[in-house]
DNA sequence: AAACTTCGCAACCGCACCTGT
DNA sequence: CACAGGTGCGGTTGCGAAGTT
């Protein structure tokens, strides 16, 4: 990654710093201080290297949940600032934070129907451009969605933390939880949407031959084909209409073959399972699924499954299950590293 | 398996401001 | 005051890695 290092015209080397310069700045730089950053770089580089990567007390790697909000919200009140938005993260740099928001917090934030920009949901644009309030809705709800996500997440890694400061425990055979992403998930809905247009008038989602357009690789929760065969399946299609209800924070996430998923989390939820081998599929879910802390029993609070499906000649599918799914046929949950994501069995 | 595309991010660039002479 | 070099900042580039076709 980066750039190959080469020469300027004045015989200064540029581009990637290799250890060995590093270690030749921290070297210097504990000699003579902060001053006179011409080495065999320019003083700019020098300095730049300096401070983004060599300062003791740098934080590197994966931004926190309190540091996204705090990017966030410092964003709306001072736009690009980004010298005065580091100020607030003391082991971040500018050029991190940066570039940290160009390339996730912007997408995510877009992708919740937010402008970037305003920080004003641009939902009312989506929305109208096509003349359906549905879609507004539903960008409506990716911002509850996301919203929930954050508090899962900070949930989570507290009680990681937690788990973590217990040295006795061994009882915690379950992989570390991961973030719940669903920035791909988003993009898909929102790219099939505009993509393959919008079916009777609602947010269609194309779901194409593989019906596995949708992916969400991180914290889904996926029951084995026994699990699976307690719920009906609807109906065979590659369209279908999502239906999300307005009162109840809602999720779609991905399944692979054979598999049906769950969110990990209290949040309630929508599950979707697609593809199930045969070019079945079954989506939606709402209604209070509180699957707290992985717990099995929990299960039973799994009070409604709905489904709302177009057959591909104009006609709809309703279905409700209540109660399908049986708790008792659950065996164990384990952290499947390939497809990353909980297994029941 | 190869070609192509997209993504993430380290580093560069240009401009404005600061500081020392 | 004028100038040169240093510093701070925000925008942009370009490369390797990862993903997709």
């Amino acid at each position: 990654m980066g750039r190959t290092p080469y020469c300027d015209a004045d015989g200064l080397k540029k581009g990637l710093w290799t250890p060995e310069e590093d270690q030749k700045l921290l070297t210097y730089i504990q000699q003579h201080g902060h001053r006179c950053w011409r080495l065999q770089r320019c003083g700019k580089s020098c300095r730049l290297r300096w401070n983004n990567y060599l300062k003791p007390g740098i934080k590197r790697g994966r931004f926190s949940l309190q540091e996204d909000k705090t990017i966030i919200q410092l964003h709306a009140l001072l736009g690009n600032k980004w010298s005065a938005i580091t100020a607030h993260l003391p082991k971040r740099t500018d050029n991190e934070v940066k570039n940290y928001w160009n390339t996730h917090l912007k997408k995510r934030l877009a992708m919740m129907g937010i402008d970037p920009v305003t920080h004003k949901p641009t939902s009312t644009i989506l929305g109208s451009a096509n003349g359906d309030p549905k879609n507004a809705l539903n960008l409506s709800h990716m911002a509850q969605w996301e919203s929930t996500r954050l508090q899962a997440e900070a949930r989570l890694a507290k009680e990681s933390q937690l788990r973590q400061h217990e040295p006795g425990d061994t009882t915690n055979t379950l992989a570390p939880p991961r973030c719940l992403d669903v920035e791909k998930t988003w993009q898909n809905l929102m790219l099939n949407s505009i993509q393959g247009g919008l079916h009777n008038g609602s947010f269609g989602l194309g779901l194409g031959d593989n019906g596995g357009d949708l992916e969400s690789p991180t914290s889904i929760l996926s029951f084995s084909k026994s699990a699976q065969a307690a719920v009906p399946t609807v109906v065979s299609s590659s369209e279908f209409n999502g239906v999300l209800g307005a009162d109840h924070m809602n999720e779609v996430y991905n399944t692979q073959q054979h598999n049906m998923a769950l969110d990990v989390g209290d949040v309630p939820s929508t599950i979707q399972a697609s593809d199930n081998g045969d070019g079945n599929f079954i989506e939606g879910i709402e209604n209070n699924l509180l699957f707290n802390n992985l717990d099995m029993h929990s299960l039973s609070t799994f009070s409604t499954i709905t489904s709302t499906t177009s057959t591909g000649n104009g006609e709809s599918i309703n279905a409700d299950f209540r109660s399908n799914l049986n708790p008792g046929q659950l065996q164990a949950i384990e952290w499947d590293e390939s497809w990353q994501l909980y297994r029941c069995r």
